[in-house]
DNA sequence: TCAATCATTGAACATGGTTCATACTATCGG
DNA sequence: CCGATAGTATGAACCATGTTCAATGATTGA
Protein backbone atom coordinates (compact mmCIF):
# COMPACT_ATOMS: atom_id res chain seq x y z
CA UNK A 1 0.00 0.00 0.00
CA UNK A 2 1.99 2.95 -1.54
CA UNK A 3 -0.54 5.47 -0.79
CA UNK A 4 0.34 7.38 2.67
CA UNK A 5 4.24 6.82 1.22
CA UNK A 6 3.30 8.69 -1.79
CA UNK A 7 1.29 11.45 -0.17
CA UNK A 8 4.06 11.75 2.50
CA UNK A 9 6.32 12.36 -1.22
CA UNK A 10 4.43 14.63 -2.74
CA UNK A 11 4.00 16.50 0.64
CA UNK A 12 7.83 16.81 1.11
CA UNK A 13 8.33 18.16 -2.79
CA UNK A 14 5.96 21.14 -2.14
CA UNK A 15 7.69 21.73 1.35
CA UNK A 16 10.54 22.02 -1.05
CA UNK A 17 8.85 23.97 -3.76
CA UNK A 18 7.80 26.59 -1.19
CA UNK A 19 11.38 26.49 0.48
CA UNK A 20 12.46 27.23 -2.69
CA UNK A 21 10.42 29.78 -4.32
CA UNK A 22 10.50 31.75 -0.89
CA UNK A 23 14.55 31.59 -1.35
CA UNK A 24 13.96 32.80 -5.14
CA UNK A 25 11.70 35.39 -4.16
CA UNK A 26 13.96 36.48 -1.43
CA UNK A 27 17.16 37.25 -3.55
CA UNK A 28 14.76 39.04 -5.94
CA UNK A 29 12.66 40.96 -4.15
CA UNK A 30 14.47 41.16 -0.43
CA UNK A 31 13.41 39.73 2.76
CA UNK A 32 11.89 42.94 3.33
CA UNK A 33 8.99 42.28 1.14
CA UNK A 34 8.33 38.70 1.46
CA UNK A 35 4.80 38.06 1.98
CA UNK A 36 3.02 34.64 2.54
CA UNK A 37 -0.29 35.19 0.68
CA UNK A 38 2.68 36.09 -2.09
CA UNK A 39 4.47 33.38 -1.99
CA UNK A 40 1.61 30.99 -2.08
CA UNK A 41 0.55 32.53 -4.99
CA UNK A 42 3.43 32.15 -6.69
CA UNK A 43 3.35 28.59 -6.61
CA UNK A 44 -0.06 28.43 -7.18
CA UNK A 45 -1.53 27.03 -3.93
CA UNK A 46 -3.58 29.01 -1.58
CA UNK A 47 -2.35 30.69 1.70
CA UNK A 48 -3.87 28.23 4.28
CA UNK A 49 -1.94 24.77 2.12
CA UNK A 50 1.03 27.20 3.04
CA UNK A 51 0.14 27.19 6.54
CA UNK A 52 0.11 23.24 6.34
CA UNK A 53 3.10 23.30 6.06
CA UNK A 54 5.17 25.62 8.10
CA UNK A 55 3.59 27.33 11.45
CA UNK A 56 4.23 30.90 10.93
CA UNK A 57 6.38 32.69 8.75
CA UNK A 58 9.31 32.53 11.06
CA UNK A 59 9.34 28.76 11.29
CA UNK A 60 9.26 29.13 6.89
CA UNK A 61 12.37 31.34 7.42
CA UNK A 62 13.91 28.80 9.59
CA UNK A 63 13.11 26.18 7.15
CA UNK A 64 14.82 28.06 4.52
CA UNK A 65 18.24 29.09 6.70
CA UNK A 66 18.31 25.30 7.62
CA UNK A 67 18.88 24.04 4.13
CA UNK A 68 21.16 27.18 3.14
CA UNK A 69 23.01 25.75 6.14
CA UNK A 70 23.04 22.44 4.98
CA UNK A 71 24.87 24.06 1.74
CA UNK A 72 26.97 25.91 3.70
CA UNK A 73 27.99 23.08 6.07
CA UNK A 74 28.45 20.59 3.03
CA UNK A 75 31.32 22.84 2.12
CA UNK A 76 33.11 22.66 5.49
CA UNK A 77 32.97 19.28 5.63
CA UNK A 78 34.61 18.60 1.92
CA UNK A 79 37.01 21.09 4.34
CA UNK A 80 37.84 19.19 6.73
CA UNK A 81 38.01 16.04 4.19
CA UNK A 82 40.68 17.33 2.49
CA UNK A 83 44.19 15.66 1.96
CA UNK A 84 46.06 18.54 3.87
CA UNK A 85 47.84 19.15 6.70
CA UNK A 86 45.41 19.63 9.85
CA UNK A 87 46.62 24.07 9.95
CA UNK A 88 46.04 23.72 6.56
CA UNK A 89 42.49 21.91 6.53
CA UNK A 90 41.36 24.20 9.79
CA UNK A 91 42.33 27.58 7.40
CA UNK A 92 40.24 25.72 4.60
CA UNK A 93 37.25 26.49 6.88
CA UNK A 94 37.61 30.01 6.79
CA UNK A 95 38.45 29.94 3.39
CA UNK A 96 34.75 28.16 2.43
CA UNK A 97 33.05 29.97 4.88
CA UNK A 98 33.98 33.03 3.09
CA UNK A 99 33.77 31.63 -0.35
CA UNK A 100 29.56 30.58 0.28
CA UNK A 101 29.09 33.69 1.87
CA UNK A 102 30.46 35.43 -0.98
CA UNK A 103 28.70 33.46 -3.70
CA UNK A 104 25.54 34.07 -1.65
CA UNK A 105 25.20 37.57 -0.35
CA UNK A 106 21.48 37.19 0.81
CA UNK A 107 22.72 33.99 2.85
CA UNK A 108 24.14 35.79 5.97
CA UNK A 109 21.63 38.36 6.09
CA UNK A 110 19.13 36.07 6.64
CA UNK A 111 20.82 33.92 9.12
CA UNK A 112 21.79 36.84 11.26
CA UNK A 113 17.78 38.03 10.96
CA UNK A 114 16.96 34.24 11.79
CA UNK A 115 19.33 33.88 14.84
CA UNK A 116 17.40 36.99 15.95
CA UNK A 117 15.39 36.82 19.08
CA UNK A 118 12.28 38.25 17.36
CA UNK A 119 12.28 35.74 14.75
CA UNK A 120 14.38 32.42 16.61
CA UNK A 121 12.13 32.68 19.67
CA UNK A 122 8.91 32.82 17.47
CA UNK A 123 10.26 29.81 14.93
CA UNK A 124 8.18 25.99 16.18
CA UNK A 125 10.87 24.38 18.93
CA UNK A 126 11.19 21.36 16.26
CA UNK A 127 12.13 23.62 13.00
CA UNK A 128 14.85 25.26 15.77
CA UNK A 129 16.22 21.75 16.68
CA UNK A 130 16.35 20.74 12.75
CA UNK A 131 18.75 23.86 12.08
CA UNK A 132 20.79 23.19 14.79
CA UNK A 133 20.81 19.37 13.99
CA UNK A 134 22.39 20.74 10.96
CA UNK A 135 25.92 21.28 12.72
CA UNK A 136 26.27 18.41 14.79
CA UNK A 137 28.33 16.57 12.03
CA UNK A 138 30.42 19.78 10.96
CA UNK A 139 31.38 19.85 14.71
CA UNK A 140 32.25 16.06 15.17
CA UNK A 141 34.08 16.72 11.63
CA UNK A 142 36.40 19.98 12.99
CA UNK A 143 36.28 18.10 16.41
CA UNK A 144 38.11 15.12 14.37
CA UNK A 145 40.53 17.54 12.69
CA UNK A 146 41.57 19.43 16.64
CA UNK A 147 42.29 16.17 17.76
CA UNK A 148 44.07 14.99 15.27
CA UNK A 149 46.36 17.97 15.15
CA UNK A 150 46.37 17.46 19.17
CA UNK A 151 47.79 13.95 18.91
CA UNK A 152 50.15 15.36 16.37
CA UNK A 153 51.47 17.50 18.46
CA UNK A 154 50.51 20.14 16.21
CA UNK A 155 48.92 22.38 18.75
CA UNK A 156 48.46 22.12 22.58
CA UNK A 157 45.20 21.51 24.16
CA UNK A 158 46.39 22.00 27.99
CA UNK A 159 44.74 25.57 28.09
CA UNK A 160 42.02 25.33 25.42
CA UNK A 161 39.88 22.41 24.82
CA UNK A 162 39.43 20.93 21.61
CA UNK A 163 36.13 22.89 21.61
CA UNK A 164 37.34 25.91 22.72
CA UNK A 165 40.16 25.58 20.57
CA UNK A 166 37.12 25.14 17.39
CA UNK A 167 35.97 27.86 18.33
CA UNK A 168 38.48 30.76 18.07
CA UNK A 169 39.13 30.59 14.45
CA UNK A 170 35.37 30.11 13.54
CA UNK A 171 34.97 33.22 15.69
CA UNK A 172 37.23 35.73 13.44
CA UNK A 173 35.52 34.43 10.91
CA UNK A 174 32.14 35.11 11.68
CA UNK A 175 33.07 38.05 13.71
CA UNK A 176 35.37 39.82 10.39
CA UNK A 177 31.92 38.76 8.05
CA UNK A 178 29.52 40.37 10.22
CA UNK A 179 31.42 43.36 11.04
CA UNK A 180 32.58 43.61 7.77
CA UNK A 181 28.62 43.60 6.28
CA UNK A 182 27.55 45.58 8.85
CA UNK A 183 26.40 48.87 6.15
CA UNK A 184 27.98 51.97 7.25
CA UNK A 185 29.30 51.01 10.39
CA UNK A 186 32.80 49.98 9.27
CA UNK A 187 32.95 52.45 6.42
CA UNK A 188 34.97 54.81 8.27
CA UNK A 189 37.39 51.70 8.35
CA UNK A 190 37.80 51.82 4.46
CA UNK A 191 39.04 48.24 4.67
CA UNK A 192 40.73 48.27 1.19
CA UNK A 193 40.76 43.90 0.68
CA UNK A 194 38.33 42.47 3.29
CA UNK A 195 38.77 39.03 2.09
CA UNK A 196 42.66 39.31 2.29
CA UNK A 197 42.04 41.07 6.40
CA UNK A 198 39.59 37.97 7.08
CA UNK A 199 42.20 35.63 5.81
CA UNK A 200 45.20 37.20 7.68
CA UNK A 201 43.19 37.38 10.57
CA UNK A 202 42.67 33.50 10.68
CA UNK A 203 45.83 32.83 9.73
CA UNK A 204 47.48 34.98 12.86
CA UNK A 205 44.82 33.85 15.42
CA UNK A 206 46.07 30.27 14.44
CA UNK A 207 49.72 31.31 14.91
CA UNK A 208 48.92 32.29 18.25
CA UNK A 209 47.69 29.49 19.15
CA UNK A 210 50.90 27.66 17.83
CA UNK A 211 49.42 25.78 15.75
CA UNK A 212 52.00 24.25 13.42
CA UNK A 213 53.49 24.99 10.61
CA UNK A 214 53.48 28.92 11.20
CA UNK A 215 52.51 30.63 8.47
CA UNK A 216 54.38 33.60 7.64
CA UNK A 217 52.14 36.30 8.03
CA UNK A 218 54.07 38.64 5.30
CA UNK A 219 54.01 35.72 2.75
CA UNK A 220 51.23 37.32 0.38
CA UNK A 221 52.23 35.13 -2.56
CA UNK A 222 52.14 31.95 -0.29
CA UNK A 223 49.01 33.03 0.89
CA UNK A 224 47.13 34.01 -2.60
CA UNK A 225 48.74 30.43 -3.74
CA UNK A 226 47.17 28.60 -0.73
CA UNK A 227 43.68 30.27 -1.23
CA UNK A 228 43.57 29.11 -4.57
CA UNK A 229 44.45 25.88 -4.07
CA UNK A 230 41.93 25.43 -2.04
CA UNK A 231 39.47 26.89 -3.97
CA UNK A 232 40.66 24.57 -6.65
CA UNK A 233 40.92 21.25 -4.60
CA UNK A 234 38.50 21.84 -1.90
CA UNK A 235 35.46 23.91 -3.70
CA UNK A 236 35.38 23.64 -6.77
CA UNK B 1 12.55 84.62 23.78
CA UNK B 2 13.02 81.29 25.23
CA UNK B 3 10.12 79.72 24.35
CA UNK B 4 11.38 78.29 21.48
CA UNK B 5 14.06 76.96 23.22
CA UNK B 6 11.69 76.03 25.74
CA UNK B 7 9.89 74.18 24.00
CA UNK B 8 13.04 72.57 21.95
CA UNK B 9 14.09 71.00 25.56
CA UNK B 10 10.70 69.73 26.60
CA UNK B 11 10.85 67.80 23.57
CA UNK B 12 13.65 66.31 24.14
CA UNK B 13 13.03 65.37 27.53
CA UNK B 14 9.91 63.64 26.00
CA UNK B 15 11.93 61.48 23.11
CA UNK B 16 14.25 60.78 26.18
CA UNK B 17 11.05 59.68 28.15
CA UNK B 18 9.78 57.64 25.14
CA UNK B 19 13.38 55.89 24.99
CA UNK B 20 13.81 55.10 28.70
CA UNK B 21 10.28 53.59 28.94
CA UNK B 22 10.79 51.67 25.52
CA UNK B 23 13.94 50.34 27.46
CA UNK B 24 12.32 49.84 30.51
CA UNK B 25 9.24 47.59 28.47
CA UNK B 26 11.82 45.53 26.65
CA UNK B 27 14.29 44.33 29.32
CA UNK B 28 10.90 43.57 31.56
CA UNK B 29 8.74 42.07 28.66
CA UNK B 30 11.24 41.70 25.33
CA UNK B 31 11.78 43.37 22.24
CA UNK B 32 9.19 40.95 20.92
CA UNK B 33 6.06 42.48 22.51
CA UNK B 34 6.93 45.94 22.15
CA UNK B 35 3.89 47.71 21.08
CA UNK B 36 3.92 51.67 19.49
CA UNK B 37 0.42 51.91 21.16
CA UNK B 38 1.39 50.69 24.45
CA UNK B 39 4.66 52.29 24.48
CA UNK B 40 2.72 55.81 24.28
CA UNK B 41 0.26 54.76 26.71
CA UNK B 42 3.02 53.99 29.12
CA UNK B 43 4.35 57.63 28.70
CA UNK B 44 0.64 58.92 28.95
CA UNK B 45 0.74 60.27 25.43
CA UNK B 46 -1.16 59.42 22.30
CA UNK B 47 0.36 56.90 19.62
CA UNK B 48 0.09 60.21 17.41
CA UNK B 49 2.84 61.92 19.34
CA UNK B 50 5.12 59.36 19.54
CA UNK B 51 5.33 59.34 15.84
CA UNK B 52 5.78 62.79 16.14
CA UNK B 53 9.04 61.49 17.41
CA UNK B 54 9.85 59.27 15.38
CA UNK B 55 9.17 57.75 11.64
CA UNK B 56 8.27 54.39 12.54
CA UNK B 57 9.40 51.44 15.01
CA UNK B 58 12.68 50.52 13.76
CA UNK B 59 12.89 54.35 13.89
CA UNK B 60 13.09 54.23 17.57
CA UNK B 61 14.80 51.06 17.80
CA UNK B 62 17.68 52.91 16.41
CA UNK B 63 17.35 55.90 18.54
CA UNK B 64 17.67 53.88 21.29
CA UNK B 65 20.34 51.36 19.97
CA UNK B 66 22.31 54.91 19.39
CA UNK B 67 21.82 55.79 23.15
CA UNK B 68 23.10 51.80 24.30
CA UNK B 69 25.70 52.01 21.72
CA UNK B 70 26.70 55.49 23.29
CA UNK B 71 27.04 53.64 27.23
CA UNK B 72 28.84 51.15 25.73
CA UNK B 73 31.35 53.24 23.63
CA UNK B 74 32.14 55.18 27.16
CA UNK B 75 33.78 52.39 28.72
CA UNK B 76 36.06 52.40 25.18
CA UNK B 77 37.11 55.50 25.54
CA UNK B 78 37.99 54.90 29.22
CA UNK B 79 39.84 51.87 27.96
CA UNK B 80 42.14 53.58 25.63
CA UNK B 81 42.80 56.36 27.74
CA UNK B 82 43.80 53.44 30.69
CA UNK B 83 47.20 54.57 32.37
CA UNK B 84 48.68 50.87 30.95
CA UNK B 85 51.07 50.18 27.60
CA UNK B 86 49.14 49.76 24.26
CA UNK B 87 48.63 45.71 24.18
CA UNK B 88 47.12 46.16 27.66
CA UNK B 89 44.78 48.62 26.68
CA UNK B 90 43.60 46.66 23.20
CA UNK B 91 43.26 43.64 25.47
CA UNK B 92 40.95 46.14 28.13
CA UNK B 93 38.55 46.91 24.91
CA UNK B 94 37.56 43.55 25.14
CA UNK B 95 37.53 43.17 28.26
CA UNK B 96 35.30 46.42 28.74
CA UNK B 97 33.01 45.00 25.56
CA UNK B 98 32.23 41.65 27.44
CA UNK B 99 31.70 43.48 30.43
CA UNK B 100 29.39 45.71 28.90
CA UNK B 101 27.17 42.96 27.19
CA UNK B 102 27.22 40.69 30.33
CA UNK B 103 25.49 44.03 32.40
CA UNK B 104 22.82 44.46 29.70
CA UNK B 105 21.78 41.32 28.46
CA UNK B 106 19.46 42.91 26.26
CA UNK B 107 21.86 45.06 24.59
CA UNK B 108 23.40 42.61 22.52
CA UNK B 109 20.47 41.38 21.04
CA UNK B 110 18.87 44.56 20.41
CA UNK B 111 22.02 45.45 18.03
CA UNK B 112 21.92 42.34 16.23
CA UNK B 113 17.89 43.08 15.68
CA UNK B 114 18.94 46.46 14.99
CA UNK B 115 21.69 45.72 12.31
CA UNK B 116 19.22 43.41 10.41
CA UNK B 117 18.53 44.09 6.79
CA UNK B 118 14.61 44.64 7.71
CA UNK B 119 15.28 47.10 10.62
CA UNK B 120 18.49 48.82 9.81
CA UNK B 121 17.56 49.58 5.84
CA UNK B 122 13.83 50.65 7.17
CA UNK B 123 15.04 53.14 9.84
CA UNK B 124 15.36 56.88 8.18
CA UNK B 125 18.82 57.74 7.14
CA UNK B 126 19.23 60.44 9.63
CA UNK B 127 18.73 57.86 12.54
CA UNK B 128 21.22 55.69 11.15
CA UNK B 129 24.00 58.42 10.54
CA UNK B 130 23.38 59.17 14.14
CA UNK B 131 24.60 56.12 15.38
CA UNK B 132 27.30 55.58 12.89
CA UNK B 133 28.38 58.96 13.99
CA UNK B 134 28.72 57.19 17.66
CA UNK B 135 31.48 54.88 16.51
CA UNK B 136 33.54 57.97 15.13
CA UNK B 137 35.41 59.09 18.59
CA UNK B 138 35.88 55.47 19.37
CA UNK B 139 37.41 54.10 16.19
CA UNK B 140 39.92 57.33 16.27
CA UNK B 141 40.86 56.42 19.88
CA UNK B 142 41.79 53.04 19.25
CA UNK B 143 43.40 54.04 15.99
CA UNK B 144 45.81 56.13 18.71
CA UNK B 145 46.50 53.43 20.38
CA UNK B 146 47.36 51.64 17.82
CA UNK B 147 49.63 53.92 15.56
CA UNK B 148 51.26 54.16 19.28
CA UNK B 149 52.34 50.75 19.74
CA UNK B 150 53.29 50.94 15.92
CA UNK B 151 55.60 54.57 16.75
CA UNK B 152 56.58 52.11 19.45
CA UNK B 153 57.77 49.02 17.42
CA UNK B 154 55.14 47.01 19.80
CA UNK B 155 53.48 45.91 16.90
CA UNK B 156 54.06 45.91 13.31
CA UNK B 157 52.05 47.22 10.49
CA UNK B 158 53.82 46.47 7.34
CA UNK B 159 51.23 43.71 6.42
CA UNK B 160 47.92 44.72 8.17
CA UNK B 161 47.57 48.63 8.34
CA UNK B 162 46.32 50.53 11.50
CA UNK B 163 42.33 49.55 10.94
CA UNK B 164 43.33 46.71 9.81
CA UNK B 165 44.85 45.66 12.90
CA UNK B 166 42.12 47.09 14.87
CA UNK B 167 39.80 44.82 13.11
CA UNK B 168 41.04 41.53 14.61
CA UNK B 169 40.47 41.99 17.80
CA UNK B 170 37.26 43.68 17.38
CA UNK B 171 35.59 40.75 15.23
CA UNK B 172 37.24 37.94 17.28
CA UNK B 173 35.40 39.80 20.41
CA UNK B 174 32.20 40.28 18.39
CA UNK B 175 32.15 37.06 16.97
CA UNK B 176 32.76 34.90 20.24
CA UNK B 177 30.06 36.88 21.48
CA UNK B 178 27.56 36.12 18.82
CA UNK B 179 28.08 32.93 18.49
CA UNK B 180 28.06 32.32 21.95
CA UNK B 181 25.25 33.70 22.48
CA UNK B 182 23.08 32.23 19.91
CA UNK B 183 20.73 29.99 21.93
CA UNK B 184 21.35 26.08 20.89
CA UNK B 185 23.38 26.55 18.58
CA UNK B 186 26.61 26.27 20.66
CA UNK B 187 25.37 24.41 23.36
CA UNK B 188 26.41 21.02 21.72
CA UNK B 189 30.25 22.40 22.41
CA UNK B 190 29.47 22.81 26.28
CA UNK B 191 32.09 25.58 26.55
CA UNK B 192 32.08 25.65 30.17
CA UNK B 193 33.51 29.15 30.86
CA UNK B 194 32.46 31.15 28.26
CA UNK B 195 34.10 34.54 29.32
CA UNK B 196 37.43 32.76 29.69
CA UNK B 197 37.73 31.40 26.24
CA UNK B 198 36.93 34.82 25.24
CA UNK B 199 39.45 36.64 26.92
CA UNK B 200 42.34 33.97 25.89
CA UNK B 201 41.22 34.42 22.22
CA UNK B 202 41.82 37.67 22.29
CA UNK B 203 44.81 37.51 23.90
CA UNK B 204 46.07 34.84 21.03
CA UNK B 205 44.94 36.36 18.49
CA UNK B 206 47.33 39.97 19.86
CA UNK B 207 49.77 37.41 20.14
CA UNK B 208 49.63 36.16 16.65
CA UNK B 209 50.22 40.41 15.47
CA UNK B 210 53.30 39.75 17.57
CA UNK B 211 52.25 42.75 19.59
CA UNK B 212 54.56 43.13 22.34
CA UNK B 213 54.98 42.31 25.13
CA UNK B 214 53.80 39.07 24.69
CA UNK B 215 51.08 37.23 27.02
CA UNK B 216 51.64 33.77 28.55
CA UNK B 217 48.62 32.35 27.49
CA UNK B 218 48.85 29.17 30.12
CA UNK B 219 49.21 31.87 32.86
CA UNK B 220 45.68 31.96 34.57
CA UNK B 221 46.67 33.58 37.74
CA UNK B 222 47.92 36.69 34.92
CA UNK B 223 44.71 36.94 32.76
CA UNK B 224 42.78 36.84 36.00
CA UNK B 225 44.56 39.49 37.67
CA UNK B 226 44.85 41.69 34.45
CA UNK B 227 41.19 40.97 33.60
CA UNK B 228 40.80 42.05 37.63
CA UNK B 229 42.58 45.35 37.44
CA UNK B 230 40.89 46.13 34.19
CA UNK B 231 37.46 46.42 36.02
CA UNK B 232 39.01 47.63 38.77
CA UNK B 233 40.79 50.86 37.47
CA UNK B 234 39.11 51.17 34.08
CA UNK B 235 35.46 49.98 34.43
CA UNK B 236 34.58 50.73 38.14
C1' DT C 1 -9.41 89.24 24.40
C1' DC C 2 -9.12 87.06 20.17
C1' DA C 3 -7.40 85.10 16.04
C1' DA C 4 -3.87 82.26 14.32
C1' DT C 5 -0.67 78.83 14.77
C1' DC C 6 0.89 74.77 16.50
C1' DA C 7 0.66 70.34 19.11
C1' DT C 8 -2.08 66.50 20.78
C1' DT C 9 -5.36 63.12 20.46
C1' DG C 10 -7.18 58.52 19.45
C1' DA C 11 -10.32 56.57 16.33
C1' DA C 12 -10.01 55.07 11.68
C1' DC C 13 -7.13 53.06 8.26
C1' DA C 14 -3.83 49.86 5.98
C1' DT C 15 -1.15 45.97 5.92
C1' DG C 16 -0.15 41.42 6.23
C1' DG C 17 0.03 37.21 9.12
C1' DT C 18 -3.24 33.60 10.52
C1' DT C 19 -7.52 30.88 10.87
C1' DC C 20 -11.44 28.15 9.71
C1' DA C 21 -15.99 27.10 7.62
C1' DT C 22 -16.74 25.40 3.23
C1' DA C 23 -15.90 22.92 -1.03
C1' DC C 24 -13.46 19.61 -3.13
C1' DT C 25 -10.98 15.22 -3.98
C1' DA C 26 -9.27 10.71 -3.33
C1' DT C 27 -9.92 6.39 -1.31
C1' DC C 28 -12.29 2.24 -0.53
C1' DG C 29 -16.07 -1.04 0.80
C1' DG C 30 -20.10 -2.87 -1.12
C1' DC D 1 -19.76 1.75 -10.56
C1' DC D 2 -21.64 4.25 -6.52
C1' DG D 3 -21.79 6.50 -2.33
C1' DA D 4 -19.87 7.26 2.25
C1' DT D 5 -15.98 9.02 4.58
C1' DA D 6 -11.77 11.02 5.66
C1' DG D 7 -8.63 13.89 4.45
C1' DT D 8 -7.09 18.11 2.00
C1' DA D 9 -7.24 22.71 -0.30
C1' DT D 10 -9.31 27.01 -0.51
C1' DG D 11 -9.49 32.03 0.21
C1' DA D 12 -12.44 35.19 2.40
C1' DA D 13 -12.79 36.74 6.97
C1' DC D 14 -10.35 37.65 11.09
C1' DC D 15 -7.17 39.92 13.97
C1' DA D 16 -3.15 42.26 15.63
C1' DT D 17 -0.38 46.32 15.03
C1' DG D 18 1.92 49.88 12.82
C1' DT D 19 0.59 54.36 10.87
C1' DT D 20 -2.20 58.41 9.62
C1' DC D 21 -5.10 62.43 9.97
C1' DA D 22 -9.35 65.12 10.87
C1' DA D 23 -10.94 67.04 14.92
C1' DT D 24 -9.89 69.12 19.21
C1' DG D 25 -7.34 71.67 22.46
C1' DA D 26 -3.61 74.63 23.96
C1' DT D 27 -0.36 78.46 23.36
C1' DT D 28 1.31 82.53 21.50
C1' DG D 29 1.46 87.23 20.02
C1' DA D 30 -1.08 91.29 18.59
Amino acid sequence: MGTRERKQREFEQREQLFVDTARRLIREEGLLTLQMARLARSCDYATGTLYQHFASKEDLLVALATQRLREHCALFRKATAWQAGTRDRMFALTVADEHYSRRHPTYSRLMQYVFTEVVWETASPDRRARLTAELEPVVAAITGVVEQAVAADEVKSDVLSTHELMLGPWAVCHGMQSLLQTRGLLEQLAIRAPRRSIYIHAQVLLNGLGWQPLFEIGDAPALDALVGRIEQEVLA
